[in-house]
DNA sequence: GTTCTTTATCGTAATATTGCGATATAACAA
DNA sequence: TTGTTATATCGCAATATTACGATAAAGAAC
């Protein structure tokens, strides 16, 4: 047990869900925030803004980039991580889809 | 370790991150498609459609309803369950807010 | 009343997540 | 070259999640 029975549902779901939980952790929604605005793509400086240590910072990345949500591109000795926006924009059409289905229920 | 802090964060980000978690498992997300579509906002119909364990399928609405997302009404011996209109709508307009902000980076 | 049905909750095992110090790696600076 | 800076990854401890069997609670059917 403690493992999610991913083969009961459909590829759909799995994929929505994963997404789902890359944004389910406030550090990696700060993360997201500040790319957006522009105020730091460089992981130094994202330490620094939201206050986490370097390495949990680090992991943070990894896993919004192992989802597809950002891409890192190396500049010298640091990295650059900004949103990318293919990915960005298929994620919020499949989640405004699943919102937009509501219906008047019982 | 092992407990995320909360304290660093607005109160918007611990929100929005929490809304997120609630739909990251495919079963909660099979959970409101289902009710989406109105096949079933019975408990029993559920746990028959899904695939799940009775008191599986139980604790993934109750971790909907604890966010808000659904809410139930009690039929009897049975519980119907049901999309919150206003919270499911909320909730959209803020994932929407969060992925409109895209603008071009590095 | 008794029994059946339905759902919630408890307890528990397996697994995943969170956070950080320590360390490795790679580019820059001198 | 040596030292500095920036990031990734390893290893670990604390906590959370997932799943389910067993059981409890409450209404339905008899």
């Amino acid at each position: 047990m403690g493992l999610t029975k991913t083969e009961i549902f459909s590829d759909k779901q799995n994929a929505l869900a994963k997404m789902a939980k890359a944004l389910a952790h406030p550090a990696r929604i700060a993360i997201l925030e500040h790319m957006l605005e522009q105020k730091a793509c460089i992981c130094g400086d994202l330490v620094t803004e939201i206050g986490l240590a370097q390495a949990t910072i680090s992991q943070h990345l990894r896993e919004l980039k192992d989802v597809g949500l950002i891409k890192g591109n190396i500049e010298g000795n640091r990295m650059c991580y900004c949103i990318d926006e293919a990915k960005w924009s298929l994620t919020k059409k499949e989640l405004v889809d699943l919102f937009n289905q509501l219906k008047s229920c019982c």
